[in-house]
DNA sequence: AGAACGAGTTACCAAATGGTAAAAAGTGAC
DNA sequence: GTCACTTTTTACCATTTGGTAACTCGTTCT
């Protein structure tokens, strides 16, 4: 729940009656490796936030891929926001990689915290772009080959390499898993 | 103006007085061929909507090459949004593609409107969500091979095939000019 | 008309990546 | 420990893509 605070106050200040109307609603969810947090073709129901673990979010392309778009590690909103937010189904699957520790808020308790505390939206819409900026500019960049963008990953994000099996970061990365394995043979 | 304030309406409904208060901050910006909205290593001071034209973002990598993130044609906003906000310089260029015809508001005025338009933030929040969603799901995708890229390129930006240097798809797609040359030849 | 320029195409070869398959290494259950 | 299972590595060859360079096609300027 403290790291659930923490997060939010770096978009805003929030006084400690305000903490406390979100800490009552925010409740503890704990996922095991491969369980999904929410799936293609149902509606996302609720706004996670990752206090210990990776999820990743995946999509099936139309051979029937597997493709993965994106990692959340700790301290980081996991929620497909933009179907959240429209009450619509998704389409990606948001997948548990490893044992994981969130703390959710039901649609109900997100959509009752706008009503309650002023300024909430004006943090909400911070987070939720800070959310997808960096998505979109740590991710890995069509004009670079294999190499350089899985050198960019491991900067970008060197907690995960150890953390997340390589097929995953193969499809985040656009390479198959043995082309994946050449290149981390070469770096050596 | 009238492109603009249709297209703000579709995120909140706003009255005509309100309507006024953003009519009158608003400024028509002509760009010929090739000049800039906002560059690289300036604060971006200005938030604009493409009437007539199209805009690219382009930034150039560690070997020096010019590689263009994005286009962005009629009725959509144009603004490094992320700096703008944040008020630092951006590391992207702004360029327009064609002759532009644009509305822009200013900082000031885009701040003003937070104050003097009750909803504003709320229509604000969601006009800049938009944009951020769309470049990102309308981009091309890492694992797919070139020619995928170029065919979904199409269908997402069908009106932009003929208007813009064939240079800049390329670098969009993240292939050569020469590549994406013989996959035109391909596919006729 | 001719020169100069930019944009797009084509060709050639080298390098990178994918597809298929098999081997090796790691993990967990019994 | 050993078996079954998953994950990662390696190898082989076909395909795709990049780098270099030359060529074609229009457009504009003189």
């Amino acid at each position: 729940m403290k790291e659930l605070i923490e997060y939010i106050l770096q978009f805003g200040h929030l006084n400690k009656q305000q903490i406390d109307l979100i800490c009552v609603r925010a409740g503890e969810l704990k996922l095991r490796k491969n369980e999904y947090f929410s799936e293609a073709g149902k509606v996302p129901g609720q706004v996670g936030f990752v206090v210990d673990g990776i999820v990743r979010g995946c999509y099936y392309n139309k051979d029937g891929d597997e493709i993965t778009r994106c990692f959340i590690s700790e301290n980081s909103l996991v929620v497909d926001y933009v179907n959240f937010e429209a009450n619509i189904v998704s389409s990606d699957y948001l997948q548990a990689c490893t044992e994981c520790n969130l703390m959710v808020l039901s649609r109900q308790s997100w959509e009752e915290l706008s009503q309650i505390i002023v300024g909430w939206d004006n943090i909400k819409s911070k987070m939720v772009q800070l959310c997808m900026y960096q998505k979109s500019r740590k991710g890995p960049v069509v004009s670079q080959d294999a190499t350089t963008r899985y050198l960019e990953f491991m900067e970008n994000y060197p907690s995960l390499i150890n953390r997340v099996p390589l097929t995953y970061i193969a499809s985040y990365l656009g390479v198959t898993q043995q082309s994946l394995s050449r290149i981390r043979k070469n770096i050596r």
